[in-house]
This record gives C-alpha cells, sequence and structure tokens, in this order.
DNA sequence: GCTATATACTTGACTTATCAAGCATATAGC
DNA sequence: GCTATATGCTTGATAAGTCAAGTATATAGC
C-alpha cells in the first residue's frame, strides 16, 4: 500500500471517528451524559465496586489530569460518582460509580451498543477482525 | 460478535483515533499547521488550482460552518490560502490554496504520511485492505 | 531527620469547537 | 414582480479541552 493510500485510510478513520463520536453524544444526551462522561463510567464499571485514581481515568481514555478534575466535578454534582480517599496516599482521590451511576451507565450501554451496531454492523466479519487488530495499536 | 465487543472494539477506535489526531497535531506543529488546518489543506490540494466553497469544505471535514468560518481567518491571514468570489452566487467565498500553502502542504503532507505510516504500519498487507473500504462507509 | 525530587491533583488563562441568532443573497410559488 | 423560504456565511455566548503554574503529599538520598 503506498504511503498515499495509508495517508488516505487515516485521514477516513479520524474522519469516521468524529462522526462516530458526534452520533453518540447526541444519542446519549437523552440519559443525560456526553460521550466522554460515558467513556469515563465504562472504564469505573469494568472495576465497579473497585476504586479508580483520577490519574488512571485520564490514562484511560486519553485525557489530561486538568481534563479529568473538570469533567468529574459536574458528575459527583449529579449524583453519578462518589469520591474516595486513599489511605495509603493523601494526595490521591479514588472514584467510584454510585448506586445511581451504576443504573444510568446500564441505560446508556444499551444506547451505546445499539449505536454501535448501527455503524459498525455494516462491516464484514474480516474487517471486525482487521479494526480489532488496531486497538492492539492503542496499547504501544 | 457481541454487542460488548463491537463496543469495546468501538471505544477502542475512539481511543486510537484520539491518540493519532494528537500525534499528528504534535508533529505538524513544526510546519505551524494544526491537523485540522492540514485537512483543510489536503481536500483543497485535491482539487487545486480549483476552488472550493467553505460549506463543501465543513462537510468533508465534519466541521460546523461557523468552524470553518473560525479555522480559515487566521489561515488567511497567514497566506496559506486565498479567497474568491463566486459571480454566479454572491452568498459563497471560495477558497484555494495559495502558492505558500501548497508548499507548506507539501512538507507537512511527508510528515502526516511518515505518522500514518509508524501508526499503520504494524498491520499485515490483509489488515489493510479490508479497512481501506470503511472509507466507503463515511459517506454514508 | 532534612532536603530534593517526583507524583496527584487543581486552578487560571487560553484554544477550538459548538449552537443559536442574525444578515445577505438566491430561489420558488403565486 | 413580491413574498416566503432556503442557503451561505458570520458573530456572540458557551462548552470542553489544553498547558503552565501552583499546592499538597510521598519517596529517596544523604
Amino acid at each position: 500500500m503506498t504511503p498515499t493510500n495509508l495517508m488516505k485510510l487515516a485521514l477516513d478513520q479520524q474522519l469516521m471517528a468524529s462522526l462516530f463520536s458526534r452520533k453518540l453524544d447526541n444519542n446519549l444526551s437523552v440519559h443525560g451524559i456526553s460521550f466522554t462522561e460515558f467513556q469515563i463510567m465504562d472504564q469505573l464499571a469494568k472495576v465497579h465496586p473497585q476504586a479508580t485514581s483520577r490519574i488512571l481515568l485520564a490514562q484511560s481514555i486519553a485525557l489530561s489530569a486538568s481534563g479529568i478534575t473538570r469533567l468529574l466535578a459536574p458528575m459527583e454534582k449529579n449524583n453519578l460518582i462518589d469520591k474516595t480517599s486513599n489511605p495509603r496516599d493523601a494526595r490521591q482521590s479514588l472514584v467510584v460509580l454510585s448506586e445511581t451511576g451504576l443504573e444510568v451507565y446500564g441505560q446508556a450501554r444499551t444506547t451505546v451498543e445499539f449505536c454501535c451496531e448501527e455503524a459498525y454492523g455494516l462491516l464484514s466479519r474480516e474487517q471486525l477482525v482487521s479494526l480489532s487488530g488496531i486497538g492492539q495499536l492503542v496499547k504501544v
């Protein structure tokens, strides 16, 4: 594959990602959350009821430390998450999904899965496998 | 593929896109342009020396009309693009790459192609071929 | 134990986008 | 031709993120 075609592929991917994230934002608004908030809740749900530090959350969705601070503040006010502190490290402020948060996540997840089906359902099994190959690169 | 796995794949894609666009932004800064600006220049280069309307540019990179206005203003001031008007439609304001713009695009493109190679080079030829079909979906 | 450095945040100033509203021009229906 | 509506673009207010600098706590070296 030529560099030109590779670039075209990459730019298309970016465009797709941009459209898809907008779609999710729109669809999630009925649950009162943004796509970014959903991403956080998804991370928290994975390890629930274990608490996660803000730094780890930030890294997991490629957000800066200050971005996390600003994102979590309203989520806490809306009772989606609870704050704890780490007795072993007073610098850390740990985060867990609240009762409400878990419930909202469950509902939102249905919406997200539906959108994913709608967007990626058209792809062949082969294409999906190729795409999941890309997911590996994230870790690099 | 289960809905759960499909969602995981989609979220990974978003993460990748986010990391990749940040990487491009960083690498393009030596050319004095952002990734968004590069995307615009790429669209303009495709049809150069033909002029493009702002609305079409906006759609091609999934940006709002006002986003385009705000993006193009500094590009014009930096002489990367030239403004023309459409004699058949006085509402339109057409855009072309300037001499300088074309030159900067050429240099920036080398950088972008390098980044793409770095990011996607790890995938197999078969994976890349099946992925290039996905670009079609963008138009849906 | 004290100092130096690293880590986990938070805050202020700024950037880049959005949406809603507005203005100018074009097009369609009567 | 006139009015109604649609299109192309700009502007003000706002949202969501960034970076640089600051604060508080932890860890390491002496």
